[in-house]
DNA sequence: CCGTATCCATTGTGATACTG
DNA sequence: CAGTATCACAATGGATACGG
């Protein structure tokens, strides 16, 4: 049994830990929305229907201050707008396959955690 | 380029995809802290020096909720606390040392992307 | 079509001080 | 030793409505 590091923090500070933990509810889902290839912006509302215009442009626009996810606006009209996924972005879907891939397998017993019904 | 399905909530739901996003900023380094045997209270408040108590409490208790962590009185005086990881915990660290791997490896790109200075 | 403006409820974070 | 009590503050998350 190893002893702890005398201050873990310095070493790993929260927000280095998590590029998971955007600060953002849907941004996971945003990206695996985008993984087949460029969206627009009314494509995106589909899937994700739950989620307002204002939260999901906030969303949007903390994947690109980040370099997960570029914008390309091709002026119209109609103009559009496009969503794709940079390499940054797209080489984080690997982690995140592997959290979807462990939620699916213990999902059963995260609900019993919770709801021990 | 195939077509997003018509609706990605209903099949992933955002608190289905992130185990990791506890919805708790600390969550995350305090598996790391538990990851070789059960800890005291005192002894995370040492390398998690950061973080208030009142704020590791509420860490521990939204794990302990969740099946995360299991707490352990050891009657005293002095009493003492155990914090261990349960099987379920520990089975979420191979997801999080996956991020943890991708953080690493694309750090100095997450910072360009946030300050390209 | 692609957003923005407002407003509000809720939650997360934290400092400080105190207790069984 | 292992927490709790209080208070305060900031940051989301979201509903609704409007704009270029």
């Amino acid at each position: 049994m190893t002893p702890l590091p005398p201050d873990l923090f310095d070493e790993l500070c929260p927000s280095s830990l998590l590029p998971f933990r955007f600060g953002d509810k849907w941004a996971a889902l945003v990206l695996r929305c985008l993984e087949d290839g460029p969206r627009r912006y009314s494509e995106l509302r589909v899937p994700l229907r739950r989620v307002t215009p204002k939260v999901l442009t906030q969303s949007l626009r903390g994947l690109e201050r980040d370099g997960f996810v570029a914008r390309t606006v091709r002026p119209g009209p109609p103009r559009s707008v496009e969503y794709a996924l940079t390499p940054l972005g797209r080489s984080l879907l690997g982690p995140l396959y592997a959290a979807c891939a462990w939620a699916a397998e213990h999902w059963d017993e995260l609900l019993d955690a919770r709801d021990p019904a």
